[in-house]
DNA sequence: AACCAGGCGCATA
DNA sequence: TATGCGCATGGT
């Protein structure tokens, strides 16, 4: 297959990874599964195929000069058994984590991980990945085998509603448009976000057209690895009222976010 | 053939 | 602050 290259990163020692669960759970949209149970995508602008075997993560089309960032992508320096001794101390939560175990948060771009999340309002997963397929490959980067890098702020910035009609987006095409400007004028600045706190934040973010306080809550949980946000939608609405009616208990706070990956396959497995 | 999908903007009170 | 409605598109 990948013989004239044949790049290849080993990373073992993996704990407390699940693939399927981390990356098909609604937290990025490019990745698909192989029938041999690995993973091809594309994080940002690096494609490539991923593999886990026990604790050993093997990542084709990457090589060592990649290891930093694939560590940090998949979170491998977060301890995720303290986070879930932590979190099972309430029942409900050990539950939705003894359901699938192996969740991390990755870390993806922010840039990314905002622009994706506007395209999910009211939208289902299956039609989200094949929009955002189609942005990449009509603004993205070409790297190779037909696959295209996420588009860069620029990019998306330079495009006019005409360009965005191969996605069919429908009336989010123009809220992308919007947060591309909004970006890349600095209205809304990426590297400021990082430095504001939780309500800042998110007001800044809420902008945007078309970003409300659930995508601006996923885009800092997922983009900026804001682990205290807990984006509410409709699946985590119906599991909290179920499972946890009277909100996270204090010791959860902290880790709300990652709570709230866990509970949110949870509840799409099971109500 | 209606109804729904990891919601949000806008109008109205 | 709190409702209610329309929204592009595609799947069931």
């Amino acid at each position: 297959m990948n013989s004239t290259t044949g790049k290849k990163l080993i990373i073992s020692g993996v704990t407390d990874l699940d693939l399927a669960s981390t990356l098909d759970c609604g937290q990025a949209f490019r990745w698909i599964e192989q029938e041999d149970g690995s993973f091809s995508g594309v994080a940002w602008d690096r494609a490539v195929n991923v593999k886990l075997d026990g604790g050993t993560l093997t990542i084709e089309g990457a090589d060592e000069s990649d290891l930093a960032y694939f560590r940090n992508y998949f979170d491998l320096d977060t301890d995720y058994s303290k986070i879930k001794d932590i979190l099972s101390a309430h029942p409900s939560l050990k539950t939705a984590i003894d359901y699938a175990p192996g969740i991390r948060i990755l870390r993806q771009n922010n840039w990314e991980a905002l622009s994706t999340f506007i395209i999910t309002q009211n939208n289902n997963i299956k039609r989200i990945k094949g929009i955002v397929e189609r942005l990449c490959t009509e603004l993205g980067e070409p790297l190779g085998n037909g696959k295209h890098a996420y588009p860069t702020i620029e990019r998306l910035n330079s495009a006019t509603l005409a360009d965005l009609e191969p996605l069919r987006a429908g009336f989010r095409a123009r809220y992308l448009l919007d947060c591309a400007k909004k970006v890349s004028t600095g209205t809304v600045d990426l590297d400021v976000i990082p430095k504001l706190g939780t309500e800042a934040a998110r007001a800044v973010l809420m902008t945007i057209l078309g970003v409300g306080e659930k995508v601006a809550d996923c885009a800092l949980l997922f983009g900026f690895y804001r682990i205290e946000y807990c984006p509410m939608d409709v699946w985590m609405k119906r599991v909290m009222a179920e499972m946890l009616p009277d909100g996270f208990p204090d010791y959860a706070l902290p880790y709300a976010g990652i709570a709230q990956q866990y509970l949110f396959h949870y509840a799409r497995g099971n109500l």
